[in-house]
RNA sequence: CGGGCUGUGGCGCAGCCUGGCUAGCGCGCUUGCUUGGGGUGCAAGAGGUCCCGGGUUCAAAUCCCGGCAGCCCGACCA
């Protein structure tokens, strides 16, 4: 009894992640349908907070939603010819439907760049019909051979925008500004931060010119792609016969772009945050932003104190826990599991000399205050928890950075590393973006997880595989 | 998709090797009392296709074959 339902990080990270997502009732496994996960209220309700954040930026930026049909002919995959070769092996194929064999088998969209390409040809024929900014939230499937809840699950929920432009240029920007939104919204909104930047040729998306990503740092070390963004160049508009007709009069092909993130933020967000008590999540997300537990002995003290609960709570917006039959240990137990940010308790004590214990989950510092001045308090912890869990997870990013100016040296930092055990870093090192190079890190199982657009350390440098000069320093780790 | 581990009331497990009575235990759940500032205590109760299918046997949770699902490791990826 009394013993926690988590494992330690320090025990098995791995372990630790599943159990504070299931005890912070975020989802559970299907178990039915292989690789699928049920997302309960307490996880979806962080996923529409992140869908409002997101929805909000991106219409600011221009960009309408719009929805296209789950199913895709599958001739349309084979279009683009790397599309087709990335994304072929983790295809669900719909092959059957109305009881008859279907002349063309239609795929489940892993993504829906074909499928829009094929609309934007249709509806683009002028250069006054562009810019086109479109974004679709949906689910989409991908066969992944390995699951993780919400970190890759077969089917997951995610946005993916897509826009057709007249210039390259004009497409680049539109590029960098959805990094820049989702950084935002990862730094600002999640609190974590993330490293913006360039993939590599062998890491980019299949069918883009150049993607970019954003890459956050786990409690173990390990890194996580949070989102993506790319440069289409032509491709699709190629492969779908997407023309415009320029103000000089010229047919050209749109340049276009697409940029997703996906519910797996909310595995980035478990794992930059919670702890060995469990989930910990930062205000601006929290579907429960604070909780009061009512404390009484007798019947008497109950009346008094669940009158005043009840009117204190309204004033700060806290859910009030009078659930009978569950003592006040139960009930702190069960908002810490659940990442509630401020636990506020009310008891006779509380009411005799005017105060109230308010109590901060990432802390656990917990102190008595003035009734009066309850509700700025509560606002100014629920602030400055937003500001102190980024904080604390730049820091951790800081301290597990490091620079290496050799491959034997990048082995010997990542070699022993793993989801489990942890000790994870980002490297930084002077690599070439060259698959060959690439392919001496996979001996450890670590890749290059983009090359920053932001050099914080040296500037130029030999790579150290071929000598060539290249630009700046990449980040070398393992991920998810 | 290859390797390993696992699947038994809601959850966590024991039993399986060496087949045999009514399938146990802890937690949770229900009811009542009690307790209440970090998982109260007592009592009575409810709850099971032993993952699924087939086989061996007088008899299968247990042995054999096939499948499904979960976790971990690898290869593939948001």
């Amino acid at each position: 009894m009394a013993q926690s339902p988590i494992t330690l990080r320090s025990a098995d990270f791995a372990a630790w992640y599943q159990d504070v997502v299931l005890q912070g009732d975020l989802a559970e496994p299907a178990e039915i349908v292989k690789g699928c996960m049920v997302i309960k209220p307490n996880g979806y309700a962080i996923w529409e907070r992140l869908q409002r954040e997101l929805d909000d930026r991106f219409k600011a930026t221009g960009h309408k939603n719009m929805y296209f049909p789950l199913l895709i002919p599958e001739s349309f995959l084979k279009k683009e010819a790397e599309h087709v070769e990335g994304f072929s092996p983790e295809l669900a194929v719909v092959t059957i439907a109305g009881g008859k064999e279907l002349e063309e088998p239609y795929v489940i969209r892993p993504t829906s760049e074909t499928i829009i390409g094929h609309f934007f040809a249709k509806w683009i024929q002028s250069w006054r019909d562009l810019p086109m900014l479109v974004n679709q939230w949906a689910n989409v499937i991908r066969w992944e051979l390995r699951t993780r809840m919400f970190l890759r699950t077969t089917e997951f929920l995610w946005q993916e925008g897509h826009t057709a432009h007249s210039t390259h240029e004009e497409a680049q920007e539109e590029v960098l500004r959805m990094l820049d939104i989702y950084a935002e919204v990862a730094e600002d909104v999640m609190a974590m931060p993330v490293i913006k930047g360039k993939k590599t040729h062998s890491e980019k998306f299949a069918g883009a010119l150049h993607s970019y990503s954003i890459e956050a740092m786990m409690q173990n070390g390990l890194a996580l792609q949070a989102g993506t963004s790319h440069d289409l160049g032509q491709n699709f508009g190629k492969a779908f016969d997407v023309k415009f007709q320029s103000k000089e009069g010229q047919l050209d092909y749109v340049w276009q772009t697409s940029w997703g993130v996906s519910t797996r933020l909310i595995g980035g967000l478990v794992m930059s945050h919670s702890d060995d008590k469990g989930l910990v999540i930062p205000p601006k997300l929290a579907p429960v932003k604070s909780v009061l537990v009512p404390i009484y002995r007798k019947d008497d003290e109950k009346g008094a104190v669940l009158e005043a609960a009840h009117r204190m709570a309204k004033d700060v917006g806290a859910e009030v826990d009078d659930r009978e039959g569950h003592n006040p240990g139960a009930k702190f137990f069960h908002w810490e599991r659940r990442g509630v940010p401020v636990v506020l308790e009310l008891g006779p004590r509380d009411l005799a000399a005017g105060t109230i214990v308010l109590k901060r989950r990432d802390t656990g510092a917990k102190e008595p205050i003035p009734q009066s001045e309850l509700k700025t308090r509560v606002d100014a912890t629920l602030d400055t928890m937003q500001k102190d869990l980024y904080a604390a997870a730049k820091q951790r990013l800081k301290a597990n950075t490091v620079v290496a100016n050799s491959m034997e040296e990048i082995e010997s930092i990542l070699r022993d590393v793993t989801a489990e055990k942890g000790g994870g870093k980002f490297v930084m090192a002077h690599l070439k973006d060259d698959a060959a190079c690439e392919v001496r890190l996979k001996a450890f199982k670590a890749t290059v997880r983009n090359i920053p657009q932001v050099d914080e350390y040296d500037g130029p440098g030999k790579c150290i595989v071929t000598g060539e000069t290249v630009d700046r320093r990449v980040v070398v780790a393992k991920s998810y």
